[in-house]
DNA sequence: TTACTATGTGATTATATATTCACATAGTAA
DNA sequence: TTACTATGTGAATATATAATCACATAGTAA
């Protein structure tokens, strides 16, 4: 890969990262992670304005991790990306490292 | 998991995401995958102003998945939390992934 | 000591992102 | 048609993030 590639690689990768790095998109992804959902509900789940989580959702969708369709009034958001999922364990594992080391430096005290 | 256990948990997971959502980051995470570097080298490599870089240091080593010491001047860096890279992996699937359904809207056209 | 090097940091500015509200649209149902 | 509901969007504002520069610190080496 040349410079000029890994470059632009780098800059794609960081747009799906922050594309995620957001407290309600997380939310929305572990909500769609059991079934597609419409913004109603999804909008109850997250506990924030409608209009807002639609923001939300259409950043998920144009950066590729959700699509969605119509049904009569509704829209319904769906986890296409799947693999995304996976990463959240993997940050799941390095919290409880985290957590871990903390635990561990506390009773070092 | 009660809901305001699970709102912590969503916005962790955001702030490691946040943390690694930079052009600069990837690059320096992908730098350091392969061995542990001084501030000066890391700059080079990203291409990016020294003390941006060492900024940039900072917030990873905040979020934990960088740790540091120092030898003599230098201060080398290390990445702690490998699997970080796995989800590098996962997102370099998700961009093959797209860029294949372009390929396809392309030829469909 | 002085001069040099690698690094970090504070202040400023520039840029990007998120939130809110009011409104537009489009399907539904009477 | 009218009224209703679910959703998206533009403008304004608030907030967070990044980049740059000048300077501080701390180790090294003469």
């Amino acid at each position: 890969m040349t410079e000029k590639t890994k470059k632009i690689v780098y800059e794609k990768q960081a747009e799906i990262l922050k594309a995620l790095a957001h407290p309600v998109r997380v939310a929305i992804l572990y909500f769609l992670k059991d079934g597609e959902q419409c913004v109603c509900d999804i909008a109850k789940y997250v506990g924030s304005e409608r209009s807002n989580v639609s923001k939300h959702l259409s950043v998920l969708v144009s950066c590729g991790v959700l699509d969605f369709h119509k049904e009569g009034l509704n829209v319904i958001y769906r986890l296409k990306a799947r693999c995304i999922m996976d990463f959240f364990e993997c940050i799941t594992t390095c919290l409880k490292q985290q957590a871990n080391e903390n635990i561990k430096l506390l009773k070092a005290m």
